[in-house]
DNA sequence: GTATCATATAGACAACCGTCAATATGTTTG
DNA sequence: CAAACATATTGACGGTTGTCTATATGATAC
């Protein structure tokens, strides 16, 4: 998974209403109006949160007769879960401000003017 | 870490350019113009997204001299791993439109009136 | 086919975001 | 203190977001 396209998900994932809305979809399908009824905003206000979430590929959309069932999709969350769970936080020896600063910031001079 | 919470850090790193930043500290604490000699916008953008970044929570910031160093909060990275590996996808069996579709929603009619 | 139910789209609006140039603030060095 | 350096703040701008009401579309049931 690029950054760029977790920075999609994230997104997503960066409205309160969207994160609901995954994590009662992992708990399985859901149509709309099921949803709907855990929320607390409109109809078409929701049609526009499911279509952030399709787009940036976490959930897709059966029709099942008058209703539009959504699903998470697991393998683009296990990628996003991947991805973050790669950020391991290194541990710098706390000891306050490195005397090497200011050679890093010259090595970072010299590689800006490659 | 509340759902209010994680939607605050993905928010936070649902911009590229925060993401390459969180992606940088996560190799080790830098300053600010470290930090800025690696992405393509200007200092104050990168002060801009600091502050983003610090305010949510995910990262800290202490002076050294005249520099300003970067850190990453373990504990808030590591507590929002928490919360995004516990994103479990539950398969429903893809038997398509389930025949209790129209029970469950009875039942969530139900459930809303209380 | 018409009525009804479920969802999507259009259009509008205020709020927020990412960005920049200009300037201010804080720190060290002479 | 003055000069230089590192970062933060301000103010502006176009673009995006979240929300709503009103309306359109699509599906079933009668």
């Amino acid at each position: 998974m690029t950054e760029h396209e977790a920075a999609g998900i994230c997104k997503a994932l960066g409205e309160l209403n969207r994160i609901k809305i995954v994590r009662s979809l992992a708990n399985g399908s859901k149509c709309a109006s099921r949803i709907l009824s855990e929320l607390d905003i409109t109809q078409p206000t929701l049609s526009h949160h499911m279509k952030f979430l399709t787009e940036c590929g976490l959930a897709v959309t059966k029709r099942c007769g008058k209703n539009t069932v959504y699903t998470l999709c697991c393998k683009k969350l296990d990628q996003f879960k991947a991805f973050i769970s790669e950020l391991e936080c290194l541990k710098n020896s706390d000891n306050d401000c490195p005397d090497d600063l200011n050679r890093d910031l010259s090595e970072t001079e010299t590689r800006k003017n490659k």
